[in-house]
DNA sequence: CGGTTGCGTTGCAACACTTGCAACGGTCGT
DNA sequence: ACGACCGTTGCAAGTGTTGCAACGCAACCG
């Protein structure tokens, strides 16, 4: 809508692959050298892009403390916390917490497995959207037409034989998993890796947030896996139950 | 030094503090409620607000994303890593990792404390950079003029009654700490937390980061803490080494 | 129930701001 | 020492941005 804005904006994906000089960015951008100086020097300004020595420009510190902010505004992410560690204590296994947003399912929260091998995955890392348990939660949980549209929209990478081949087969399993009110994700995402999720709900039933248990094979079996089912479930529910009973809105006075 | 953008950018720290209606954001960016409807809806566009329910406007999951590859492209951190576990391994305090970036420092790695008893901070997350140990190894580093620019700069909160006081105290401790190329932090910003600080350092000797242990004094001592000293300095060393041995430069095709 | 207030939204005309150009200055490599 | 390359700056042209006023909509209240 702002063409200047909107380019700014495009400047900093672009970063992310890696830094980048001036001419690089102009180009990218499809603008002069001296425009893209300029909207550098505005983002500069506001810490959102670095200049290292030798000139080029990567993204900047002021974007990593203000993502850190936005996370920590997420209410469900403080009060589930303490759940989560007090699961990862009891089963030992890395425990998730993802949100979803506009077309995205992000990790808000992580706990690690106490077992040796871990699996990986990052905070604010972008979720495998058509495999994983609790993306499933988040998605079957849109209203109708909402859903269809982004489910016809995505891409569905084939990462083993398992993953959710299709915008149909999603759809299906979507049904499933709204009707059961859990999910699980057996080896679509990595081979060897299974989860078990549960939806975390709002006062008005909406579900707000997902959480998981992922665990990989060589510790227990999907089947073993599934037997901790009710723990997350009833872990999910009590932080349902306390994200409902009070709604803390952080004032700000004008 | 462009407007438009200048503008738009300053929405985000603003609704870093919280959710904002529309009226709000222009009130204090200053302009007209469909100058700032623009702006932001170009920042949706890409992600970087996301529309709450209640119309009101947050800040948005691209922004968490982008600011975790920014982390991800900084090499000192992926070869750091190994190196902060295995030292938690034998030390079982937190480890962390930090940076300096245009007057800010920045925890940009952590693992945590086997103790049940841990600290607070997260990655992302500014230091206390008048106190924090990891802050003055970066700061005493920095070429005299540009260290005593920021220096004069700060403000120097009195944390606790250990914390340092003011420009010319601080100075003066970076002094002593750039000679004897070690930092702590004993009680400076939580009265009863302390922390051992060793420099990261580049093939041409600058610092390119500081890592540290902090430990809670009910767990141990200030002065069994400090015999952690040279196995912090060890593994800040074999990181340094690490780091300046080779250059991977991350290519990315034009 | 109708009027009022408050909010987000849109089309438009004026003009401020952005844009690309051309030229400069520095650094590196030959 | 020369040329090539990259970042930087002043300027004139014009495009994109701005504030205004008017609209639609919901909530609130008399």
């Amino acid at each position: 809508m702002s063409q200047t804005v909107d380019r700014a904006l495009s400047i900093l994906p672009l970063l992310a692959e890696g830094p980048a000089d001036l001419g690089r960015v102009a180009d990218r951008l499809g603008v002069h050298k001296s425009t893209a100086l300029r909207l550098l020097r505005t983002l500069h300004e506001h810490g959102f892009v670095y200049r290292q020595e030798d000139q080029r420009y990567r993204l900047g510190a002021r974007l990593i403390a203000l993502a850190q902010e936005a996370m920590e505004n997420l209410d469900v992410r403080e009060i589930a916390h303490p759940h989560l560690v007090r699961l990862n204590e009891q089963c030992g296994h890395t425990v998730h917490l993802a949100v979803y947003e506009e077309n995205e399912v992000l990790y808000i929260d992580k706990v690690e497995s106490r077992y040796p091998v871990r699996m990986y995955s990052r905070i604010g890392k972008p979720v495998a959207i058509t495999v994983a348990a609790v993306a499933k939660l988040l998605l079957a949980d849109l209203p109708e037409n909402e859903r269809r549209a982004v489910v016809e929209k995505l891409d569905y990478p084939m990462y083993t034989p398992r993953s959710t081949p299709n915008a149909d087969g999603f759809l299906t399993e979507l049904a499933k998993v709204r009707e059961q009110g859990w999910a699980t994700d057996l080896g679509g995402h990595e081979e060897s890796i299974n989860c078990v999720a549960a939806p975390i709900r709002g006062a008005d039933g909406r579900v707000v947030a997902a959480m998981s248990v992922s665990a990989p094979n060589v510790v227990v079996t999907a089947d073993e896996l599934l037997t901790l089912l009710p723990l997350v479930r009833r872990t999910a529910d009590a932080i349902s139950g306390e994200y409902s009973g009070r709604t803390p809105v952080k004032e700000v006075t004008a």
